[in-house]
DNA sequence: CAAAGCCCTGCAATCGATTACAACATCTAG
DNA sequence: CTAGATGTTGTAATCGATTGCAGGGCTTTG
């Protein structure tokens, strides 16, 4: 039972035939003949060989493997980009390596070293704060080593990132809350720097011109993207005087935040404020009040994003261009409503 | 700017030593004098230079890596876990290779190929329905691999875990219950055949008879852990003769489903019926209503399951023992109250 | 029929670290 | 003073795959 793994060796010994027509055989199945090929899987197959990547990661000087730096590994909008990830990198043959921001700097989990100690070849990174100049000023320039951002990505990153629309989903938003009559629309903002926060927010205030509304500056709420954030803005909503209609949340975990703490106070949602999410992650549908929000596809997020990860480490050309968007969608669920009449 | 990876023998180069010396100066310091381990450290500052793995895990036949095998990785449950393994790995030198257990059997991402082709070192495994006989006729036998289960374990595995107190959790969310004065108590179970079900299931059976109980068997309906099971269970909920005053529910999410379905037929929660879940996952707290459950220790679950793992590996025997079982708390919140007087 | 080209195969170097072994210096004890 | 122990260092083999190069066989072409 405990037998060794077996190697290329004893599978070019059983087939009768050298490492080199072994190695060839398995991955450039052309350029064997085809006697030699039957006899190498058939080989293969009696000895249960599977290639020692560590060998040919050595040799071939690429690990086979993509690191995936994400802000936070329990906030579930991250989870399903990286196994979008995972569902191309996997059958390509690449292994992924998640890591938490806060885990990296720290000793062999520092990103250059990642990189450097050949453990992966290239990452996606998930977190727009991410400092990325480390990686810089190590060995090669920030455009050579393959990273691709996904969803959020640092201004000034000269990388190629794949995003999604948020200018367009906040006036997809503004434009759902007027079309029921709401006039007087507040956002709770990402958190600041974010670019995400900027995007989503010039496109609320752009939307609000557009549709011939005057953007009430003391509507727009600092806050996160966490839960917490949703409950300091709901205790700022609270003591104001002349209060919004309805809120346009930077995203779904800040409108739970926002909704509960509400509740707690005994307001209703939609009756008291309409309030619209973004991201709509899956107990959004599930959430009371069901929460209406602005969709996005987080799985194609990290399958495209994958892609074009791999395209840049295989040395070719991004087939999609260097800064995809992908669209989002408003789904209207239960927590927005006409304001009732004043 | 687009210099070369330095390598050992740049570093011994300029430290003016060997590369064994090097080599010994990193990783077993004690083993070279003063002025040689300084010398090193000075080279390896200058230089830059960071291990090759690939080189390291060739020669020593080990990848300093560990797999993760997760049954869904959008489940928030799970990735609290995960960020656990990699609080100790991480810091240990070991790489996290996070997998989807739908993934596994596809190709290079089959989890006795992941072994054999020194990519991990060993399993961390997440999924109690997992099928582990394909590891067991693989090479080594299954006692050999290091795999620790984590949360659910398949019952048959001979393989070390760490596990919650789930019998003494569904104690302690009856005996809450109990304590408020219902007497007509339900559960919604996980899926079938996971062993977390039938614990669960167990305790609570078995606290009700503890507390003079009798358990009606109608007052249990079958479910899964996510979402879409709690809704089903609350349609059958509405349609029961006579109904139970109080569900204790296998999940949090579960939880949402059910509740979130009974408000949209116009049910309250806990006016009309009390809902507890398990878990504790983040977003229970700013649910409406805030979620009363039993609390899961989730980081530590991971970086228990971590150190066990990593002294499997190194071969060192457990020094918390083979089964190690954490324990739960009740958190009481908004969802569980006294029964309406009928 | 000879020269040139192509296909297939094997030999052996190579990737970058670790480590068994041996060499040497220094120290201790008899 | 010497045999043996101890401590430090370097040499070179090794891990298992990939791949440049060259050789042998076969086909094509003039």
């Amino acid at each position: 039972m405990a037998t060794e793994v077996p190697t290329i060796q004893d599978v070019a010994r059983v087939a009768g035939v050298s490492t080199a027509t072994v190695s060839r055989a398995l991955s450039n199945p052309e350029r064997v003949s085809d006697s030699a090929r039957r006899k190498v899987l058939e080989a293969v197959e009696t000895t249960g060989y599977v290639v020692n990547e560590a060998a040919r990661n050595l040799r071939q000087q690429r690990a086979n493997a993509i690191g995936v730096i994400a802000p936070d590994l329990s906030n579930p909008f991250f989870s399903s980009i990286i196994a979008g990830i995972e569902q191309i990198a996997g059958p390509n043959g690449f292994g992924v390596l998640v890591t938490e921001s806060s885990m990296t700097g720290q000793g062999a989990f520092d990103y250059a070293s990642l990189l450097a100690s050949a453990r992966v070849d290239g990452f996606v990174v998930l977190d727009g704060q991410m400092d990325l100049s480390r990686l810089r000023n190590r060995s090669k320039g920030l455009t050579q080593v393959p990273v691709v951002s996904a969803c959020e990505y640092p201004a000034d990153m000269p990388a190629p990132s794949v995003t999604v629309d948020n200018a367009g989903g906040a006036e997809k938003a503004v434009r759902h809350l007027v079309d029921l009559g709401h006039t007087k629309i507040g956002h709770i903002t990402g958190p600041r720097g974010n670019i995400l926060t900027t995007t989503r927010l010039e496109g609320f205030r752009e939307a609000l011109r557009s549709m011939g509304l005057t953007v009430r500056e003391d509507f727009i709420l600092p806050g996160d993207f966490n839960l917490e954030a949703g409950k300091l803005a709901a205790e700022i909503w609270r003591t104001m005087e002349d209060r919004p209609t309805a809120m346009f949340c930077a995203s779904d975990q800040q409108a739970f935040g926002f909704i509960s703490q509400l509740s707690r106070q005994g307001f209703r949602v939609p009756e008291d404020v309409s309030v619209i999410g973004f991201d709509d992650i899956e107990v959004s549908g599930f959430f009371v009040p069901a929460l209406t929000t602005i969709s996005q596809p987080r799985l194609e997020l990290g399958r495209m994003a994958a892609r074009m990860l791999l395209d840049r480490i295989n040395g070719q050309s991004h087939r999609e261009g260097l800064h995809p968007q992908l669209d989002v969608t408003l789904v209207v669920r239960d927590s927005t409503a006409a304001p009732v009449a004043a």
